[in-house]
DNA sequence: CTGAAAAATGGTAGCGCTACCATCTTGACG
DNA sequence: CGTCAAGATGGTAGCGCTACCATTTTTCAG
C-alpha cells in the first residue's frame, strides 16, 4: 500500500485545494487571479469563493520560480539611517504598497564593491526592477544592471548615460546655487563644509568652486571636508577647522544640513553672530532648518518625490510603456532664511 | 523530432550545469554548497572550480520552493524616517549582510490593519525569521506570528509575554527616569510633551506620571500630546502649547528628540534660558544632542544594539539553540548635560 | 444554418532546487 | 578476512505555480 506522505508544505492550501474546491481546473484557477478579465464571471465568483473559504494565498516563491519572475522590487541605498535616502525608501515605499510588490533592500554602505556584492545576490532573484542610488557604479555593477532583464532606475542623480532610467536632480547646480546666494547675499570669505565626500558630495562641491571662481572668490584654504561620516557633530568639528584655517572665513556651505546644524550651534557656543558675522547654508532642508533659531537656509531636495517617481517610471515600464524621458530632473529649491538674511 | 524547446529560465546556469560539468550528481553539488562539511575535499573542489568557471549562482527562489523556506528575514517597523528605527533596521542590516539572508522590510505606518496586511504578505513567503516593532499587535497579528512556523523577535520594547522572543527595553523606566532626573535637578512645574503617541510614548508619558506623583507634582494641565507625527516644528508648536497653558512651566520632558530640539529652539527664539528658566530633557539621545547648545540632557537608548541583538537571537533560534532568556532587557541611559545643569 | 474566428477552459510539462531514501565506499575491529 | 557502521554519493519525486499549446464552447457574419 502506498502512504501518502504528508505534504512537505505544511498542509497550507493550494492552488490545486483552490481549483478541487470551485470544480475548475487549477490553470483556471491561477488565470482567475491573475487576469481575472480572461475568466467568465461566474467561474470568477465561484473561484472566489473558494480562495475565501479555504484563506488561500499564492506562494510567491512557486510563483517566482514557474514565471521566472519574482514580484520584488531591489532597492540599493548607500545608508539607511542618512534622513535623506530614508525618505526616498519612505517615497519608494508608499508607491509600492497598494500593488503586489515587496521591497528588498540593500544598504550599500557608500561603497562600490558592496553594490556589487548585492547586484549579484539580487540579481539571481529576478526582480521585477532595480532602483539604485547614484550614477557612479562600477564597470561591473553597471554590467550587473544592465543584464539584470528588468527596468533599472538611477535615483537620487541625473546623468547623461542612464543605465535605464533617472529621476533626481542637479548636485552641480544645487552646490552652485547655494554659493551664489552666500555671494549675492554679500558674503566673501565663503567656506566649504564637506563629509564624507561621496560623488554626490563632490558635485557640490565642483558646484560651489564653479560660483566661487566666477566671482573670483576662490580660495582652497575655505575648502574643509573629511571622509568621515556626516554628523551634526561632525559639523561643529568642521567649523571650528575652517574657522582655525581661515579666520576671516563669513559664510559656509555645508555639504548637509546636519553640518549645518554643527556649525550653527558652535557658532551659538562661541558667540559668533548668524547671519552678521557668518551666513550659514545648508543642504536638503530637513524640517528643522526652518525651525532652528536663526532659522537656516537651505537647499530643499525632493527625496520623496524622487522615490515616488522612480516606482511610477518602473512600473510604467513593467506594463510595457515607453518613458516619455529616461531622465527626469525633479530640481531643487534654494530656501532663504534668516541664517544669510544680512 | 522533438525540438528542445528554449529554457524558459534565460539560459543562466543552473545546478544541473555544474553537476554535469563536475562530472557528479545534482544533488552533491547542492550539498556541496550548502553542508560542505558533507562533501569530500576532492569533489568541493572540483565542484567550486565548475561553479566558478560557470559563474553559477543558485536561484533563490527554486530553493525556497523545495526547501519550503526562503532565506529571507522579514522586519517590520513603523516609519523608514524615524531615526530610531532607521538604526534598529542597520543594525539588523549589518548583523545580516555576512550571511545569505535577504531582508524584506515592511512599513506598517503605526498601524494595526497594516501590521496585519504585512504579516499576510510576508507569511507565504515563509520567512526565516520574523522581526517586528513593538509589543502591542492586535489579536490577529498576534495569531499569525504564532503560526508563522520561524523564530519571531519584537524589539524596540519588553513584555511579559513575548509570542516569541523580545529585545528591548522599559519605556515607563525610560521616562520615569527622565521625569526624575528633573525633579531631583529641582525643576517642579515639569511638562510631558508627546507626539504621536504610539504605544510607547504612552508608555514613557505613564512613567513620567508616576514619577511626578511620587513627588507629589503632578497636574494634568502639564501634559501636552497630540497624534501628529512628530517633528522638530511641531516641537515648537507643543513647546509654545505647554507655555500657554501652563505659565508657570520650568522643565519639560519630551517624547523624544526631536521635540526637545524645537523646544530648545523656542526658548533661544524667545530668550527663555535653559537651563535656568526651562530644563529640557529627550529621549533616544541622537548625535545633535551632544552637541546643542546648551547640549540637550537626553535618555540613551541602544537602537542599533537592539537590531544586532535581535538578529543574533533569531539566527540562534534557525540554528536550533533554545535562547538562555526570550526577553534581554538592553535598558538605557541617561545622560545628563547642560539643558537641566541648574 | 454553416463555418470560422474568438473566447473560455484545461492538460502537460516543466521552472531549479532539495527531501528522502537507496546505494556504494571506506576502514575499524575482532 | 569477514562484518558492520559511518561516510560519501546519487536517483527519484516532488515543492506550487505558470508557459505553452490543445481543446471545447460561444459568437457572429454570411
Amino acid at each position: 500500500m502506498i502512504k501518502p506522505r504528508p505534504r512537505r508544505g505544511g498542509g497550507r492550501p493550494t492552488l490545486a485545494d483552490v481549483a478541487r474546491k470551485a470544480g475548475v481546473g487549477a490553470i483556471t484557477v491561477s488565470r482567475a487571479l491573475r487576469e481575472p478579465e480572461r475568466v467568465s464571471e461566474d467561474l470568477r465568483r465561484q473561484i472566489q469563493a473558494a480562495v475565501d473559504e479555504l484563506g488561500y494565498l499564492p506562494d510567491p516563491n512557486a510563483r517566482a520560480l514557474a514565471s521566472a519572475r519574482a514580484e520584488v522590487f531591489g532597492v540599493l541605498v548607500p545608508s539607511l539611517t542618512n534622513n535623506v535616502f530614508a525618505e526616498v525608501v519612505r517615497g519608494i515605499y508608499d508607491s509600492l504598497s497598494a500593488g503586489p510588490f515587496r521591497i528588498q533592500l540593500g544598504n550599500t554602505h557608500y561603497s562600490g564593491l558592496e553594490e556589487e556584492r548585492l547586484l549579484q545576490v539580487f540579481g539571481p532573484q529576478r526582480p521585477a526592477a532595480l532602483i539604485v542610488a547614484g550614477i557612479d557604479q562600477t564597470a561591473a555593477s553597471r554590467h550587473l544592471l544592465e543584464k539584470a532583464g528588468c527596468p533599472v532606475v538611477q535615483v537620487m542623480e541625473i546623468g547623461s548615460d542612464p543605465v535605464d532610467m533617472m529621476v533626481g536632480f542637479s548636485h552641480f547646480e544645487g552646490g552652485k546655487a547655494a554659493a551664489e546666494h552666500l555671494i549675492e547675499a554679500g558674503y566673501r570669505r565663503i567656506g566649504f563644509l564637506g563629509a564624507r565626500m561621496d560623488p554626490r558630495s563632490q558635485r557640490r562641491l565642483a558646484g560651489y568652486r564653479a560660483a566661487m571662481e566666477a566671482a573670483g572668490l576662490f580660495d582652497p584654504r575655505l575648502v574643509t571636508t573629511t571622509p568621515v561620516p556626516s554628523s551634526v557633530t561632525l559639523g561643529r568639528e568642521l567649523f571650528r577647522d575652517a574657522l582655525a584655517k581661515a579666520p576671516t572665513l563669513d559664510g559656509v556651505f555645508c555639504n548637509n544640513d546636519d553640518i549645518a546644524l554643527g556649525a550653527l550651534f558652535e557658532c551659538h557656543r562661541a558667540s559668533i553672530a548668524v547671519p552678521k558675522t557668518i551666513g550659514i547654508v545648508g543642504f536638503n532642508d530637513l524640517d528643522m532648518m526652518e525651525v532652528a533659531f536663526p532659522s537656516i537656509t537651505s537647499v530643499r531636495t525632493h527625496r520623496y518625490e524622487i522615490g515616488r517617481r522612480a516606482v511610477a517610471m518602473a512600473l510604467a515600464a513593467i506594463a510595457g510603456e515607453r518613458p516619455a524621458e529616461r531622465v527626469v530632473d525633479l530640481g531643487f529649491e534654494l530656501r532663504r532664511r534668516e541664517s544669510t538674511a544680512r
